[in-house]
DNA sequence: TCAAAAAATTAACACTGTTAATATTTTTAA
DNA sequence: TTAAAAATATTAACAGTGTTAATTTTTTGA
């Protein structure tokens, strides 16, 4: 019925008006300190008004996760057009790094919080994490193309997937935790860090490079 | 004076029974629900004792993490023993994952969380970070080893035992987030996310092999 | 023994997420 | 139009958090 939808958009509309106020004090300052009382006060509610559109803090957090989804998901679209796989495969951690360094609120709750995995979890049906799933299978489809090529040889596809995330995500994570920082002044007498994960990263790309079969 | 030895050490043997305690509760429920008032609780004080001997719960926080750094250096010290570098390598990969998946607690507060080095950070005195930079020196140490022996030409030091640690860092902080969990179950049909851990591992392990110049 | 110093406590502040009970507003049907 | 029903929002409260100021208890040294 129209008023059956009326109604349900309302009701998303009013979902929306609180995940933006979220979004707001999230990107101001951090998961944590965007509590359910200042979010409400923002949109001018009272705090359990949210609890009508949202479970819990939990959910708030699972759906800012899925924006930020939607937003590397955007990034990582241009890269369609490389036709090279593994000029696409480099321009993918290049654009994965980058998004970590604009946007470490978000990275930290896409890639580094259990709290909205955990809402993943207790959801019923087992909605699954369809954003990760996507950019997931982009990177293995992108790796597939690339052993094609001859790179990765003898290595499966699964693993080499998951240990390049693994190696890009480390890298990011380090930076965000401030470890990066600290192993940089301790360590290597390097304040840049940006630099330092720069250059890392074009380590690890050069260690690729050397694992490609020339006689394909 | 004596007197003042006793004194000292008697406030010393204080802070440490507020650390086991802390450690214990941090061991059994996790850093955040290891509340000051359950710390008290726990060896009959009331809370605010607490900060008579701790500043604050950022304090504790650090306290726990030099207790981590303690045991995985003990872990580490008897890999000195192995004469082959790239032998070496390999088992502080090893160590540092069976570290991460037995003491999964302890590594969160290592490597992933920001507040025990926001506290490096506040410290007077600028107290250098000591304990992450034995670990990361030995690393350096036994890479600088490798490349005498052929591997990793044509990457500098530092760059190469940063992208290594932060692709050992990566799957491990990405199977304490669960996020290896999800991408195990939705796109790779693979539940032992252990053995998914492990072959990224052996994968990576076989990506160094290749950096190898044989003529050397 | 008694004053000074040290140590521990109580009470309180300003928060947090979350729920039950209540009130208000909107919608539906007579 | 108006009364009942449904939807929406609110107040009050619970149980917890880290932390500080003021106060009391205990220990120490002369």
């Amino acid at each position: 019925m129209k008023s059956e939808d009326k109604k349900t958009k309302r009701k998303e509309d009013v979902k929306k008006t609180i995940l933006d106020a979220a979004k707001k004090l999230f990107v101001e300052e951090g998961y944590q300190s965007a509590s359910i009382r200042k979010i409400a006060a923002e949109i001018g509610v009272s705090p359990t008004t949210i609890y009508l559109y949202y479970k819990d803090k939990s959910d708030i957090a699972y759906a800012l996760h899925q924006e930020g989804f939607l937003l590397l998901k955007t990034l990582f679209s241009s890269l369609i057009s490389v036709e090279d796989p593994f000029e696409r495969l480099k321009a993918i951690g290049r654009t994965y790094i980058r998004f970590a360094l604009e946007h470490p609120d978000f990275y930290e709750l896409m890639f580094m919080m259990k709290e909205p995995m955990d809402h993943l979890d207790s959801e019923s049906e087992e909605e699954c994490w369809e954003e990760g799933k996507q950019v997931f299978e982009f990177l293995m489809y992108t790796i597939g193309e690339c052993q094609q090529k001859g790179y990765f040889e003898g290595s499966d596809l699964s693993s080499t997937a998951l240990q390049s995330w693994a190696t890009v995500h480390g890298l990011c994570s380090l930076f965000i935790s401030t470890h990066l920082q600290k192993v940089g002044e301790e360590c290597l007498s390097q304040e840049d860090t940006e630099l330092l994960l720069e250059t890392a990263f074009k380590t690890y790309v050069h260690f690729l490079e050397q694992t490609k079969n020339n006689h394909k």
